[in-house]
DNA sequence: TTAATATATGCGCATATCCACATATATTTT
DNA sequence: AAAATATATGTGGATATGCGCATATATTAA
């Protein structure tokens, strides 16, 4: 019962549903959260966290990023039994979609890549 | 996505999966409710109200009773593609086993109930 | 090693949540 | 109308949650 409390205290968020939402599109490292969805760094990070915790999320390190990716169908069942509904919710929503507008548009800054 | 919100703040609380337990069985008044679940009178119907005001539940009155019952598929999308998934969740627990046992011999009292 | 960048986390504050207790409301019975 | 019963709700207190700010940690580059 505990991990059904959690998994709901995890989409009980706008901000998480916001990050489920773009991480739908496609893995993301915080920076792109961040400027996706114009909130802090701590902001992204800690809400990553929870989602991690909750079993939506994968994370895997590349070089300094951690990118953040929905995970495998076996990690969580409840988790990803909602994920086609949380789909087909996202689809018809001012917010997220501006969301993942900005997303398409977001930099991936840092020491791998080089300016030109 | 406010909706969707409300959906899971009310399966975030453990009293409120274990009310959804028990009225898988059947329909409860508060009653019931406060008998199966050991929880005081006001804890039982401001839960039943935070579960009906997300679409999970429906009320009736009848006579002094508050029934509560489960809706009907067409009230709420979201809270209704989620009871499968609870019903499944909810079989192999020590708690929501107990609160069923109870619930089966508890009792409904009030004027409409004629002692013998 | 030092600097730079990306991310995680300790902390304090504002707000939300949950509960028990007391009380108000609704219905039925007398 | 008054009493009895079932339920709903106002209130205050304890705890949880979400956030920004500052700082710690991890990795890479120089």
């Amino acid at each position: 019962m505990q991990e059904l409390i959690k998994v709901s205290k995890a989409l009980s968020d706008e901000t998480r549903l916001r990050i489920l939402n773009i991480l739908l599109e496609r893995e993301c490292c915080v920076c792109e959260v961040m400027q996706a969805l114009e909130i802090s760094q701590s902001r992204a990070s800690r809400n990553l966290g929870i989602l991690e915790d909750a079993g939506f999320l994968t994370a895997r390190r590349e070089g300094t990023w951690m990118l953040y990716s929905l995970s495998e169908s076996s990690e969580n069942r409840i988790a990803t039994a909602l994920t086609p509904l949380l789909k087909e919710y996202f689809s018809n929503n001012e917010i997220l979609a501006h969301d993942r507008e900005r997303l398409r548009h977001s930099v991936r800054v840092g020491p791998g890549c080089g300016e030109e």
